[in-house]
This record gives structure tokens, sequence and C-alpha cells, in this order.
DNA sequence: TCGCACATGTAACGTGTTACATGATTCA
DNA sequence: TGAATCATGTAACACGTTACATGTGCGA
């Protein structure tokens, strides 16, 4: 793709919540070649504006399958659980069901143990406490629980070996 | 609060997805003090390392409240719902629950609204695209599900005038 | 007195934001 | 031919990360 493809899909899909912003596009494409990561061809050679599409290098799809492999932590599952559902998004690039299941279940307990970390941080709430940020914190156990049933059904699509 | 105090709630509470980095908070806090948010005022002044308190000023609760008061933007809702919460959370600073009620009210319609779209999405995915991509984008669905129960559920704690 | 928790800060670096600058192609 | 869309990029700035640097107070 290029940058402006990319830019089309961060704008208008539900992966919006990643930059489309050129000044953030364009540089990243950049440091990426320049890891060896990618490999831009371009489009209109002869112009002063040519086009430039990139595509992942050899290198760039160890690392990328690297990245997907990751086992999940319970840290992912707490500061960055958007970026776990993007690598979830991906996984179909290892073509592994067994990866995938081995994914969801770590998800699952994960996410379940955190309820009830947070369970225990909502019972320990002061009694004087404002009703707003108990009910803040249940916003966030129901999320997690949402989440929790999702990779439990989930799992289901996944039940067939390699 | 001084800044060790914010480093330990960020590091030990729910709301550690905000970072505990000293290279964060002290920075941090020199600005608000700079831009007249907040008033430092020096515990053990005499010693070479005095602790540093710190308090809203009379500007900084108005534009905490100005804050609090935003209203709730479909934008806000699919880009930085983290910080919806944290608004919703500190509510309790307004003493309205009239206002708390519009807040809530917004939020359903929105997230309702977004999920929508998002159900929308998932029906315009290509017949050859990955489950993981769909099953992916159906756990966001999920989430903002909850939330939306979430926040009709939490607007019965608000039934009452101001 | 040793170690730990308390406590504040800076410097180098990476990267995102906003705003600006430029040119190409297509179609009414 | 003018406008819209395609298309790539840079510069100033803000801010977070990581690592480092420093000092205090208390309890075993």
């Amino acid at each position: 793709m290029s940058g402006y493809d990319l830019r089309k899909v961060f704008a208008e899909t539900a992966l919006g919540n990643y930059s489309s912003s050129p000044g953030a596009i364009y540089p990243a494409l950049a440091r990426l070649e320049k890891a060896g990561l990618i490999e831009g061809e371009e489009d209109r050679a002869q112009s002063l504006r040519p086009r430039k599409l990139y595509r992942p290098s050899a290198e760039g799809r160890r690392v990328f399958r690297e990245w997907l492999s990751q086992d999940v932590t319970r840290d992912d599952v707490s500061r960055s659980f958007d970026e776990l559902m993007l690598r979830f998004a991906f996984h179909s690039a290892l073509g592994s069901s067994t990866a995938t299941r081995r994914f969801l279940e770590r998800l699952a307990a994960e996410v379940e143990s955190y309820v009830e970390e947070l369970r225990r941080q909502r019972k320990l709430f002061p009694q004087g406490a404002p009703v707003h940020s108990r009910l803040a914190l249940e916003a966030g156990i129901e999320q997690y629980r949402a989440s929790a049933r999702w990779a439990r059904k989930a799992l289901g699509h996944f039940k067939e070996d390699e």
C-alpha cells in the first residue's frame, strides 16, 4: 500500500484510533523502510511527485509474526487492550488455529483475573467516595466482562487443528 | 497532593493507564503551575529536597469544571472513550445530577449510534476476509454494547434533581 | 548503619500533532 | 479551466519514555 492508502484506512475504518495524519504516516514508513521491515517501490518514477508502494520484506514478515506470537500478559490486558485486539485481528497471518486458540485462552484467563482485581478495588472503595467514581470503575468491569465472554465464545471458531 | 502521591495513584489504581513515570509527572506539574492551574507549596522549605504540595487554583477549578461539562461527541466515543470515563468519574465535582444525567444520556445515545455503525461495517466485510478480523470487530461491538447498557443503568442513580 | 520507601528532578531520544508546502490527475 | 481528490512530504512544537542523578527519613 501507499502512504495515502494507509491514511484512508486509518481515517475511514474502525482502525481510526490510529493516526492518519501525514506527519505520522510518512515518517513512520520511512523509519520502517530504513529498518528493513518494508520495501518501497516507486510507481510513477519519472514524476516529480511519484507514488510509493510499500510491501513487507522477508524480515518484516518475520518480525510481524513474532509480534503476533507474543504471549498475552496481564500488563497487555490492563494497559494496551486495543493492541491485543489488533494482534488478534491479524492472527490469520499465522495460519495456525492452535496459536489462535492459545491466544484466546490466555486472553480470557488474564481478563477474568483482571476483572477479579477490579472487583476487589471496588470493594475497597472508601464509604465517602462519590458514586460517580465507583460507577466509572464498574463501567470498566463491564467492558472487560464483555471481552471475556467474547473470547470464550470466539474460541468456538477455532476448534479444529492446525 | 505531591508528585510522589500522584505517582502512587497512577501506579497502583485503575488509573494506571496514565503514566506514573517521574519524567511525565514532574514536568506536567511544572507546566500546570506555570499555566496558573495549580499552586505548589513547599513543605520542608529549608531542605535541599523539599516536598511540594499542589492544589488547584481558582482558575484551575474553573477550567476543570469546563472540561467536565464538555458535550459528549461521537469522536470522543470512538477515539477517547477512556477520557470520557475519566470525566464521568470526576463528575461529582460538578455537584449537579442534571449535568450528569445529560452526560449519561448523550453518552448512551452516541455509543448506541456508534454500535450501529460498527454493525454496518461488519456487514460490509468482504466475503474473503479472515474470520479473525471480523471477530476483532465484534469484540469492539460487544465492549461498546456493554458500555451502553452500563450508561442506561447508571442513569438510574441520578433521577433526583440538582 | 544499612536498606528501603519517600521524594524530586533532568537529559537524550523518539514520535505524534498541527500547520504548512507542493505537485498530479481526473472530471464536470 | 477550475475544483476536488490523489499524493507526498517537512518544520516547529509538545510530550512521553528510559535512564540517570540526587537527597531524606525511618525502622530493623
